[in-house]
RNA sequence: GGCGGGAUGUCCGAGUGGUUAAAGGAGACCGGCUGUAAACCGGUUGGCUAUGCCUACGCAGGUUCGAAUCCUGCUCCCGCCA
């Protein structure tokens, strides 16, 4: 392990987009102490994905050098909604499900930090404030200022709303290292304005400066758009084994450099027969969350499904009442058994989606015997399954 | 406060009285090819036991044989002026 100043702000800067202002970071190593390193997290959406781990992993390599991490819950200012990266105005969270949220996204960020050296912080605390006060926080900045975020701009320019809300978000993201006194905050490039602004209202409360952390954003398992909730591409660190190795084979060639890198801390290997590395990177990071064993079966039933093409070891059950003279109706049966709606799926019949026990159906018969639906295994696509069971 | 522009399906966006369930694109889904990758090709994309019926173009009314299209009121958004 590196142990000069200089050597662990390189090692701690790498796969940083940037480290600002630059050389502070090496002054704060030098002064010997633990730094106060913060990480501002709205729990907007309940769950941590791997986008989120890109930061917390980088946060647990300074706790391994003896760092504190302060984790900000940011209750209160996922109430307002962080513009940023954002072309529209978020929706408003009730106080429960912001509640619900920040308990869960607390107990998942453990999944990666090491929670004896890390405090965790809810910004509601602070930012319940009076009036008076944030009077005085809103004269740290300029409109603008606050205006110069590219994403403000653009929707300026667009002619888009921008509340008066949003405008204020970036002021109270800073206050929260004016409270938590943080040496370093960490987040995505696409934090790098609110973290720099923190800066100056930092100063402006009399509070040293923090220096600024930003790492690469992770590319979604679409390849294209940022990992997010809303965008659908993302892998939860609490989701079912299968899923997270099934979803990371999914991921694009072109974006396993930046899933090595940035998960694995290793470069991708170009010379390896792109399969293998994604097999790989599914399994590593399968065990990280779930364990080796979970990794293995899940790779198993991975090969079983969508190698061999052949049904899942275990098929969920459908209960199914035939109709009058005993016979089943397919789209209804289809719409009951994948949450599809029934001309979705005459749809999928008439396309050759549809299987029951292998074989394809054709839309010529909408209507089955209840004996030959009885116990047999319904297909739709090539990743869905119900056995069918007459009741 | 005054004047003007706008709101269309998951999203973007055409459409200004009649084959318009609504062009085109994106996304998604099914199929082909494959490595469940990408790219590419073909198809589908409101609902409904369905040669038909119902619901849909911000909301509520109205005109008309017929309205996303015309009229009135309302809501919200954008711009300019003050």
């Amino acid at each position: 392990m590196p142990d000069s100043a200089d050597e662990i702000a390189r090692h701690l800067a790498r796969n940083a987009v940037e480290a600002l202002p630059a050389g502070t970071l090496e002054r704060q190593l030098g002064e010997g102490r633990p730094l106060r390193v913060k990480l501002g997290i709205d729990p907007t959406a309940p769950d941590i994905h791997l986008g989120h781990t890109v930061v917390l992993r980088k946060l647990r390599e300074f706790q391994d050098f003896g760092h504190t991490v302060v984790l900000i819950i940011g209750d209160y200012t996922a109430r307002v909604g962080d513009p940023s990266g954002r072309s529209a105005m978020r929706p408003l969270l009730s106080g429960e499900q912001v509640d619900a949220n920040a308990a869960t996204f607390q107990r998942q960020a453990f999944s990666v930090l090491d929670p004896e050296r890390t405090e965790v912080r809810r910004n509601s605390e602070w930012l319940d404030m009076a009036m008076e006060d944030l009077f005085r926080l809103a004269r740290t900045s300029t409109v603008a200022q606050i205006l110069e975020r590219d994403d403000f701009s653009k929707r300026q320019q667009a002619r888009e709303p921008i509340s008066i809300l949003e405008l204020l978000y970036p002021l109270l993201q800073g206050y929260d290292s004016v409270e938590v006194r943080s040496d370093v905050e960490l987040g995505g490039t696409d934090q790098k304005f609110n973290i720099l602004l923190a800066r100056d209202v930092q100063q402006a409360y009399g509070v040293a400066p923090q220096s600024i952390l930003t790492m690469p954003i992770l590319p979604g398992v679409d390849g294209v758009q940022r990992m997010s909730k809303s965008a659908g591409n993302y892998v939860g660190v609490t989701e079912p084994p299968d899923e997270v190795f099934g979803k990371l084979m999914r991921v694009p060639d072109a974006a396993m450099a930046a899933y090595h890198e940035l998960l694995l801390d290793e470069p991708l290997d170009t010379g390896r027969p792109a399969v293998e590395s994604k097999r790989a990177m599914a399994g590593a990071l399968t065990t990280q969350f779930h364990g080796p064993d979970a990794a293995r079966e899940a790779e198993e039933h991975f090969d079983r499904l969508h190698v061999r093409h052949e049904a899942p070891e275990e098929i969920q059950e459908l209960d199914v009442r035939p109709g009058e003279g005993g016979v089943v109706h397919l789209p209804g049966l289809l719409r009951d058994a994948f949450g599809i709606s029934a001309s979705e799926g005459r749809r999928l019949l008439s396309q050759g989606g549809v299987r029951l026990n292998g074989e394809v159906l054709g839309d010529g018969e909408l209507d089955l015997p209840a004996a030959r639906v009885d116990g047999a295994v319904l297909q739709l696509g090539k990743r869905r399954f119900r056995r069918a069971r007459i009741s």
